[in-house]
DNA sequence: GTTCTTGCAAACCCTTTGCACGTCT
DNA sequence: AGACGTGCAAAGGGTTTGCAAGAAC
């Protein structure tokens, strides 16, 4: 529950996130409000999948207060210019994370317990680019979600 | 906007598909009801992606009235049965396509005009069956997504 | 000082739910 | 007749928006 660790950040450079924002700001002609940073520096923290939700009461919980519609623009900021991606897995809520977190992964979820298993797979990147290329576009990202179940599902362990 | 043509069904086995309800109802004790297979029908008639809401308004367009609770509900069964699948694209609401319309495939999005394009690529369910073999995992389902902009966005003919 | 951002609450969209009425079995 | 399904409207969750107060430029 405590938070007394401030630079968490081992393959992960915050400063070279925090100018990637900066420079996005600036070009874009927003301000460089506290809040943003703030907001940045708290994702980098968690370092994993969230919500924006999660974040709001992540934040609070930490002390620094922000308030919901300032999460949901700072993460759409964050997404616009590339630090964050946003995925939206089956009925849930959008889920956000940081994109140079792993350097390009796709995910598998369990339908019975609900675990998100990262995995990478770089022959998607080529298939993605052959079939855009096949018809005239130009790839952004890409996202591969495999559904599935456990192979024994009256045992996992991960099942509430 | 007339709606003569009741039976268009091309290479879509629409009378296959009532019995996959049917049987589906049955076994699962719920009951066949006008509705629900009205439903259907105009899913056979409209043959594309579609929306929970742009389906209530065919609907009620066509004269067929019908709720959005029931939409909704006789959505989920389909889905349920296999007969559905159910997409959720970025922002969007969720929305749906007969399962057989085309055996297996994924979708291109271009971020700037917002069409679907639809692809077939078999080497996808390989690597979905390897990598949930290698997590313990049995397959059920998965979606490829790629997000991509046109080549030329100032001419993309499908801009509005 | 002006403009943009924040925070709050209300509005909004999509979807689900409660309840009375209608329909299937 | 009894149970389930429908339709309506209201509630629900996630997200966006309008507006007044505050911060950045």
């Amino acid at each position: 529950m405590s938070t007394a660790n401030d630079t968490p950040a081992e393959a992960l450079d915050l400063d070279a996130l925090k100018k990637q924002f900066a420079d996005f700001l600036r070009e874009k002609m927003y301000r460089n409000t506290q809040e943003r940073y703030r907001i940045l520096d708290r994702i980098a923290e968690l370092d994993r999948h969230f919500s924006a939700d999660e974040l709001y009461v992540y934040m609070n919980n930490a002390g620094d207060k922000a308030s919901r519609a300032t999460i949901y623009s700072t993460l759409d900021l964050l997404n616009k210019c590339g630090i964050l991606v946003k995925h939206r897995f089956q009925g849930e809520s959008a889920h956000f994370e940081l994109a140079n977190r792993m350097p390009h992964h796709d995910h598998l979820m369990c339908n019975e317990c609900g675990r998100i298993i990262e995995f990478r797979e770089p022959a998607l990147d080529e298939i993605a680019r052959q079939i855009c290329e096949a018809n005239g576009l130009k790839p952004v990202e890409h996202s591969f979600q495999i559904f599935a179940v456990c192979n024994d599902t009256l045992n996992c362990e991960f099942n509430k």
